[in-house]
DNA sequence: CAATAACCGCGA
DNA sequence: CGCGGTTATT
């Protein structure tokens, strides 16, 4: 391993290469490696499924069920115990020399970083929150391991434009379903049919047709959506076109403020304050922002004090812009400059059914008596047994640089210089 | 501004 | 019939 020959006694770093116990799946496939990582800290169970992203696929398995995820050049595989995450990185091409496949090993983990944003300390965010909220301090435990994702904003914005009235099982098929339509496949798994395709960049859905394409596809209303918006990118922010400079122009509104990159996100057809948050809070760093939906508001309603809108009888109200910031507003005084991300928690929790874990109404003056219902079979959902079995895996530790340190890397060295950047522009 | 309809497809 | 929403129209 090249790096390790390099001398640098400070930030030692320490993993684990682990192999499997098929030799034949070894000798094909780059072995996981392994980052220290409590399931407090990320839980990939809820936060891949939880309707943040919608493109990682689940291969499930009682004792170690592995995620993976296909990005532009690789295919990020992931694995998790209580204490370690396992990952490694797939390659279409097939035999990388041991210096090519460190080096990529290498940029997987500052992915990895980047991606689960894991220089944010989520059990100290958890308490900040549980002190300033009784109602989140009652439901924490059950919901360990919840954070936001840094996802790809092209990616996230058509990914959101699909979401409305929609749910997470059908978006999860649209989205598979535009990239297999759009993009070439980048490789599939030794013994395995299933081919994995990166999401498509701007300029192919920005091309004649693909509006019938995806409503052939089943896409609905949303298909005009997608292929308009494209089409809007593309021609306003990519015009001289040196490899999709529109999606760069999507990441530099992560240097805005919040009020001017939602202004430019709400420019876009099928894009409304909702689809607009959701992509300011996953994909542009803005913490602080509360997508509003209807469950959200039933929640504020129901434990946090906001006055339902006079509906006294059982009409349903549709979501007014009043209403969407009374919410927004609220929910971002009770938390704080990182209400967007604990609004994920307990956007969660009730994916996972509220109300079955016996939370407390308010005892504020605007709330009335509740029964909490014990609901069935909600329970086991959110289990994280599959976790806490034993791995069927051997390890043995080697310790190596810190590829975090690997300064003489023009791209990690650059990924690492615009965290820097945002971190500096958060504080 | 608040309220209503239309949009698409799927599941209850 | 209703949905984790947006757009267009009153």
């Amino acid at each position: 391993m090249a790096s390790a020959d390099r001398a640098r006694p400070t930030n030692k770093f320490t993993f684990t290469i682990t192999i499997t116990s098929s030799a034949a799946m070894a000798a094909l496939l780059p072995a996981f490696h392994s980052l220290p990582l409590p399931i407090a800290q990320l839980s990939l169970a809820v936060v891949l499924k939880c309707g943040q992203s919608f493109r990682w696929t689940v291969l499930p398995d009682a004792d170690d069920t592995e995620y993976r995820l296909c990005l532009r050049d690789r295919v990020v595989c992931l694995r998790q115990s209580p204490t370690t995450l396992f990952y490694r990185a797939v390659y279409p091409d097939p035999q990388p020399t041991p210096t090519q496949q460190a080096l990529r090993d290498a940029e997987t983990l500052v992915w990895l970083n980047d991606y689960f944003q894991l220089d944010i300390d989520l059990v100290t965010l958890y308490d900040e929150w549980s002190v300033r909220d009784p109602v989140f301090a009652r439901m924490q435990s059950r919901f360990q391991g919840i954070r936001v994702l840094r996802q790809d904003p092209w990616e996230n914005l058509i990914s959101f434009i699909c979401s409305s009235n929609n749910n997470i099982a059908r978006i999860t098929k649209m989205v598979q379903a535009l990239c297999t339509q759009y993009s070439p496949p980048l490789l599939s798994f030794p013994g395995e049919d299933a081919k994995y395709h990166p999401f498509p960049p701007p300029s192919v859905l920005s091309e004649p047709g693909v509006s019938a394409t995806l409503r052939s596809l089943g896409f609905g209303y949303r298909a005009d959506f997608i292929h308009r918006t494209a089409k809007m990118l593309v021609g306003i922010h990519g015009k001289h076109n040196p490899s999709e400079a529109s999606e760069s122009w999507l990441v530099g509104l992560r240097n805005t403020t919040t009020d001017e990159a939602r202004e430019e996100l709400l420019k876009f057809v099928g894009v409304g304050r909702k689809v607009a948050d959701c992509v300011l809070l996953m994909s542009l760093d803005k913490k602080e922002v509360v997508p509003v939906d209807t469950h959200v508001y039933q929640i504020a309603m129901r434990y946090y004090g906001l006055k339902g809108t006079s509906s006294s009888n059982g009409k349903k109200v549709n979501m007014s812009s009043k209403i969407y910031n009374d919410v927004s507003t609220k929910l971002f005084n009770v938390w704080g400059d990182s209400a967007g991300w604990a609004h994920s928690v307990l956007f969660t929790a009730d994916l996972k059914s509220f109300a079955s874990y016996g939370l407390p109404t308010p005892a504020g003056p605007t709330s009335s008596p509740q029964k909490i219902l014990m609901q069935k079979d909600l329970l086991p959902t959110l289990s994280m047994a599959p976790l806490l079995s034993p791995l069927k895996r051997t390890h043995s530790e080697v310790i190596v640089d810190n590829p975090m340190n690997a300064g003489d890397d023009a791209s990690l060295t650059l990924s690492l210089a615009e965290r820097v950047k945002r971190r500096r522009r958060v504080a």
